[in-house]
DNA sequence: CCGTTTATTGGCACTAGCTGCCATTAAACT
DNA sequence: AGTTTAATGGCAGCTAGTGCCAATAAACGG
């Protein structure tokens, strides 16, 4: 029977460790958990222990997961950001940026079931209150920040590091964050689908507005 | 003699609490203290107690000076983003803001000594390894933006938290945060004035398109 | 100079977030 | 079953950070 061999060629024996994807969903059914306990009762008064007995590992194990408290949030957040930088990653060179997220963009919906939108914009709304996750908050950005600019390096042909595509994943990063912020808050006492509806055109709006301002990065080429 | 009185018109008597401004001298103090400890020996390495030792206070007043260790880097950063906010109040409302720019600001100069300005760009270095230190830093430019947002709307004559103005000011942030980084990245060997020029020059020109592209803010007023 | 009043400081105990270490269990293959 | 490696759990321990109270400092009026 074939062995089963690392990408090196060593033959690997013994228990294999445990796939990427598998640890993702772990990661995030913990996250689902905590978030929970956030908002019911604040983050400063939900301990790891409590997290952790809720989402049924030991306390050990939630640590190994989450180096921070604050970190919990980040499994539930990156799945929305991801979703956006999907729907990106397929934007048409020849279509109007406004035009392609009207028709393929589910504002937060794209990331998963009706409750993980509702926990997504829960922790957005938190943050408002509790510094420490607006903390993680505003790291995950900044991480996500670069997968955007990726995305943008890509389609102007361009290197990920030029100052061109960093001004304008930076600027797309905060219409983001600020058109994020918008829909939070108007979601407070329920998710409507008009809110999201104003929220997918609020920010098509703003973004082709960012976009057309910065197209022409000519001018930003030359320096340096 | 006439009783020193606090604004609602109760007579004051016992010690009168500490001046705004001595205390924030104070924290000043302490945090170049911690800066200079955190670029030596890391974040991690160095404790609370050791920063209030070098600092010449007890553990406690340290602990009440600071509520997190990181956020001693926080006095020293906020004087050089608040020049930049005086520079920008002081901003012509003819003039174009690159001109405005190559003749007031001296780019982190004003926040002090010299040697406060190579702790700041000491500290920016930092925050590139030292996640925590990241995660402060960019607290304070989210609370630094919203000063921004103030003097854009006080020129714009539009209300601060209107989108026009948050999405600019979200931009400039952007922008002046990528160029905080390279000029730290760009001294790391010494600071040198054509170091300094260069960032003024490339700060200047990508806000100044930033804000063209963005100053069109009509089509921005019509949402909600 | 002395008492009174209030603000700040310092000391100490204590909680909670985390980490290192080791024993135990689980998952593969022979 | 026996071996090998990965994941988990339990426990000790360390540090960041807080609450509480005593001590000191700075004002004032006598």
């Amino acid at each position: 029977m074939a062995d089963v061999v690392a990408e090196n060629g060593a033959p690997r024996r013994g228990r294999p460790p445990v796939s990427g994807e598998q640890r993702r969903r772990q990661r995030l059914e913990i996250s689902r958990h905590a978030v929970r306990l956030f908002a019911e009762q604040g983050v400063a008064a939900t301990s790891g222990e409590q997290i952790a007995r809720a989402a049924g590992v030991s306390e050990r194990t939630f640590w190994r997961h989450f180096p921070h408290k604050e970190s919990c949030v980040e499994p539930l957040l990156t799945r929305s950001v991801d979703a956006f930088c999907a729907v990106l990653r397929a934007w048409p060179a020849e279509l109007d940026l406004i035009d392609h997220l009207r028709t393929a963009y589910q504002p937060v919906l794209d990331a998963g079931s009706d409750d993980d939108v509702e926990a997504v914009l829960a922790v957005v709304r938190l943050t408002h209150h509790e510094p420490a996750l607006r903390a993680a908050y505003l790291m995950l950005r900044e991480r996500d920040e670069d997968a955007l600019a990726e995305v943008l390096a890509h389609r102007m042909a361009l290197p990920a590091d030029s100052i061109a595509v960093r001004v304008q994943a930076a600027a797309m990063s905060a219409v983001l964050k600020a058109a994020t912020d918008d829909v939070a808050a108007a979601t407070a006492g329920g998710i409507t689908p008009e809110a999201l509806e104003d929220h997918r055109e609020h920010l098509a709006r703003a973004l082709s507005l960012v976009l057309r301002g910065l197209s022409d990065a000519s001018s930003l080429m030359r320096e340096r």
